[in-house]
DNA sequence: CAGAATCCTTTTGGATACTG
DNA sequence: CAGTATCCAAAAGGATTCTG
């Protein structure tokens, strides 16, 4: 099955969906928030890379498409809580099968990436 | 199942391979390479709002990585087609999970959206 | 037809400092 | 702890021109 023939087309609503999810911070978020909830520093620490501000701004897209939500304790200081929304839990299902191709061809990924490296210099 | 503890890590293969599929324009040129191989002005044509330097650089990156071909034809003028190769046809199953997973979670997506905006506006 | 090259604008992202 | 605000550097992207 392909995409409907409106998908290609600017301002369709799916394509806002999919701009949501071509986006390589989003994914690893999602799959990180399977299991239990997840506070931001802690989020801040296992994905290496990200900084404060990106994994702010992604947060907010997430939870603003319904994907995750954001509680906060009244402790002090404040603590926050990320975690899949029931919306979100549907979709890291499919994350998921993205992340285990990913896992699975890797290697034939990088190799042909070094072919064609030596192809074309 | 999650990825494993490196995925989250910087350098990890994995992430390179995410990285690649957390772009919005190779989603949908993946899933319009199902089917019969596509030439290069067509695939233009059919993606609306991609540039044609953007589609090239997308398509180089793709065949990269080994999951499209690029098959030119000695004509005059020149003609190219791109199509899936084996690895880019497993890849395209997972993309289309995605691509269902949009068309069918879009409405609640934007109604997560307008309920945000309404709350902070 | 299928692009490469160039220029220039817009977006993105990092670093830093500050706040409830 | 969980951010926001600001400034600046880097990268992405569009428009245009040119070519085998």
């Amino acid at each position: 099955m392909q995409f409907g023939y409106d998908v290609y087309q600017e301002n369709c609503p799916t394509r806002h969906v999919l701009d949501r999810l071509g986006d390589k911070w989003a994914l690893l978020i999602l799959d990180r928030l399977e299991g239990e909830p997840v506070r931001f520093n802690h989020l801040r620490r296992d994905i290496t890379g990200i900084s404060q501000k990106v994994l702010s701004q992604t947060l907010k897209k997430l939870e603003r498409d319904g994907l995750i939500s954001r509680t906060v304790f009244p402790t002090v200081p404040v603590t926050v809580e990320y975690a899949l929304t029931p919306l979100g839990r549907t979709l890291g299902e499919t994350v998921n099968l993205l992340a285990h191709w990913a896992e699975k061809h890797m290697d034939t990924v990088l190799a042909a990436q070094q072919a064609y490296d030596a192809r074309k210099p």
